[in-house]
DNA sequence: AAAGATTGAATTATCAATCTTG
DNA sequence: CAAGATTGATAATTCAATCTTT
C-alpha cells in the first residue's frame, strides 16, 4: 500500500483504489524525500495555474469545497478547520477573508449559541466550479504520469 | 508507479524503491485528496514532535540535512532555495535565523562575487542529529503502517 | 470549568523594488 | 540587460489571552 491510501478518509467511497507498494531495500528516508517532492512540486503548479488565471488560492478551494460537500452547503468552524487541517485562530482570519469576497456567510446555530455555521453562498459555489477545471488539471496530469487508469 | 516515485529527485539512489500502483477505477480526486491528507498528517505529526522536544521546525531540517548533503557541506543560496522548495526572498530570511542561531554561517564565493554560500557549522551538525530520530521515528511509523520492509 | 470562537501581539511568508556583479 | 541575493512594505500564520455559552 501507498502512504497515501492508509491516510484516506476517502478510499472507503465507491471509487476504489488500491496501491500496492513493494520497496525492494527498506530507505525510507529515500521514499518520504520522494513523498515530499511529490507533494510540492504539484501543489506549486496548482498553486501557479490558479493564480494565473486570476483564481483564489487552495486554502480557499478547500473551504469552499468542504462546504459544497455538506449538508446544507454549511459547516461549523469546527469543522471547516478539521477539513482544512488548519489551527482553529488561522481558520477564523481565513473565512474572514472569504466571507468578504462573499463567497461563503457566517450564521447563527440554532442549538447552540456558542457556535456560528460557514455557509456556502450562491457565489462561492460559482466560484468553485471556476476553479475546478483549473485544479483537475494538475491533479490529472500528475496521476497520468505516474501509469493511472 | 505512486505518485511520489515520479517526482523523486533521489530514486537513483543505490537504495531502489519501486512502487507499483493500481487504480481499479480512476478517481483521481479521491485518490488525491488521500495523498493530500497523508502529507498533512505526517508532516503534522513531526512538526508537533520536534516542538515537543524543543527542536527547531522541519524547515530547518531541510536546510541543515541539503547542507549536510553537499560537497563541503555548502551550497549556494540559491541552490538552498531548490532543494527546499520555497521562494529565494523566503530563503534568505530563513537562512538570516538560521544563521543567527549559530548552525551555518555565510560565505562568499570566491569566483563569482555576487553569490554567497551557506556553510554548515559544526553546530548545525550536532542539532541535525540531534533532530534526525525525532523525524525518522515518526517517518518509520508511517512506512510500517503501509507494509514496508 | 470546558467548549466554541474570536481578538491582539509577535513571528513568518509573500510581492515588488533595489543593489551589486557578470 | 540578466543573474544572485537582499531589503522594505504588505499579507498571512501562529501563540497566548479573552469572551461567551454550555
Amino acid at each position: 500500500m501507498c502512504i497515501s491510501t492508509y491516510y484516506s478518509a476517502y478510499a472507503h467511497s465507491a471509487a476504489t483504489l488500491i496501491f500496492m507498494t513493494a520497496r525492494l531495500k527498506g530507505d525510507d528516508l529515500a521514499t518520504w524525500r520522494a513523498f515530499l517532492n511529490a507533494h510540492a512540486t504539484i501543489v506549486g503548479q496548482i498553486e501557479a495555474d490558479l493564480h494565473q488565471e486570476g483564481l483564489p488560492p487552495l486554502a480557499w478551494y478547500d473551504v469552499l469545497w468542504a462546504l459544497h460537500e455538506a449538508p446544507d452547503r454549511r459547516l461549523r468552524m469546527r469543522e471547516v478547520a478539521d477539513h482544512v487541517v488548519l489551527t482553529r485562530t488561522g481558520m477564523t482570519r481565513l473565512v474572514d477573508r472569504i466571507e468578504a469576497a462573499g463567497l461563503l456567510r457566517r450564521e447563527p446555530v440554532p442549538d447552540d449559541r456558542r457556535g456560528a455555521f460557514a455557509v456556502l453562498t450562491d457565489e462561492g459555489d460559482a466560484l468553485l466550479r471556476r476553479m475546478w477545471p483549473v485544479y483537475a488539471r494538475r491533479v490529472r496530469a500528475a496521476l497520468e504520469r505516474v501509469g493511472g487508469t
